[in-house]
DNA sequence: TAGATTGTTAATCGATTAACAATC
DNA sequence: TAGATTGTTAATCGATTAACAATC
């Protein structure tokens, strides 16, 4: 499903406009590798991948590769996404400022709570009963489910059954894609017991390193 | 590193403990299989790398099997966390009911905002400069980072100064880890990014299909 | 030319899946 | 015994890394 060089190549995207803001004109696999946390390999490795090439001696030429990256990444549109749940995880990504840069517009939230109405804020909140029409009439394809876990099946109903094709749920709770959307499960209580584990495995070693010198 | 295997190994627990609550007394690597979204193979594949073993026939006993998945998972004590930066995200995570489920406490939130700063709140704000003195004096070895990039690398160095061994990192922004301290990076406009990508993939491949019929 | 860098092919590594023996 | 399930070994798949040829 070439998730990974997908996601690598949003990374190099990135960077390479930390590079370009810069004043550079030129930049190298090496270079590139350093930024992303990847090896000069991998970042010619993904390029080849995806058809991209380079200068042998002289590396890419940023605005080129950019060109081509966001080609490939379909950056050439902006991206309207809704976000349902207005809780505290819905506001911090309505309000997450980088979100222009990488042509996403949030266009709206949705929530079931009378008190968070907003239809005259930047990015309105509606309720929920209008999520519906809302995806229909402006033709969403992208949308976020930050919804406690009993909602969340609900609402992903309605996405999948208005043709919604790609989803993130914060919901601690997999929802069962079928081929016609993708969704993308991040669980943050997941990823905290994860680093738990590991942080309690190296302090682990961390203290027999102290007994038994390494 | 073996982090795959460890995170589903708690999905496994998760979904136990939904088990158990219904009152369920045995499981088949079948059930846990369709609970956590993979295969039964793959579920007594990683029970097998643990060490965890059933009886033939017979599946597992829930009890049995949470006992061992959580000496594993070092689930016995409860982990003391502290999230650095009370915005949105850093808020929507202080307020994350799950928590105390998961043997996780969240001890503290700290800001640079004097507005946040609230000492008598049950999960109380302290200002950043006294990050340092609780850690020490609490001794935190696992945090979240939830403050803008430019605050990211500050914060981040007084952690590994105070020996923290876990850190979950919400800025846009890779941090460089030495082997004392696992860092997880969560950057939330990329798995928006990378949704998006394979949401228009979806969706030229409908409207072929629409075309072509397939 | 020598040195640096790209880009590809082969090798390795790790994770998943298939096949099947063991046994309750 | 027959059927169901575990647990392991072998095969496959995918991703990363190593080696190196091409060439600017």
């Amino acid at each position: 499903m070439y998730k990974k060089p997908i996601i690598r190549l949003s990374r190099y995207k990135n960077a390479l406009y930390r590079f370009k803001s810069l004043g550079l004109v030129r930049i190298f696999s090496d270079n590139l590798a350093d930024a992303v946390g990847a090896t000069a390999v991998q970042v010619r490795k993904d390029f080849s991948f995806f058809g991209i090439t380079g200068n042998k001696r002289g590396g890419y030429l940023i605005e080129d590769l950019l060109s081509k990256v966001n080609e490939i990444l379909g950056k050439d549109k902006i991206t309207k996404v809704i976000v349902v749940g207005a809780g505290h995880l819905g506001s911090a990504l309505m309000n997450y400022k980088g979100f222009p840069q990488l042509g996403i517009q949030i266009a709206a939230g949705f929530d079931i709570d009378p008190v968070k109405i907003n239809r005259k804020a930047p990015i309105p909140i509606f309720p929920l009963d209008e999520l519906r029409d809302f995806i229909r009439t402006h033709t969403i394809k992208v949308a976020v489910i930050a919804v406690p876990d009993i909602a969340a099946q609900q609402v992903f109903n309605i996405m999948i059954s208005e043709g919604i094709t790609g989803i993130v749920n914060f919901a601690p709770l997999r929802l069962k894609t079928d081929k016609k959307c993708a969704v993308h499960n991040v669980n943050l209580g997941l990823e905290l017991e994860t680093i738990i584990y590991f942080a309690n495995a190296l302090e682990k070693e961390n203290h027999e390193d102290g007994h038994f010198k390494s």
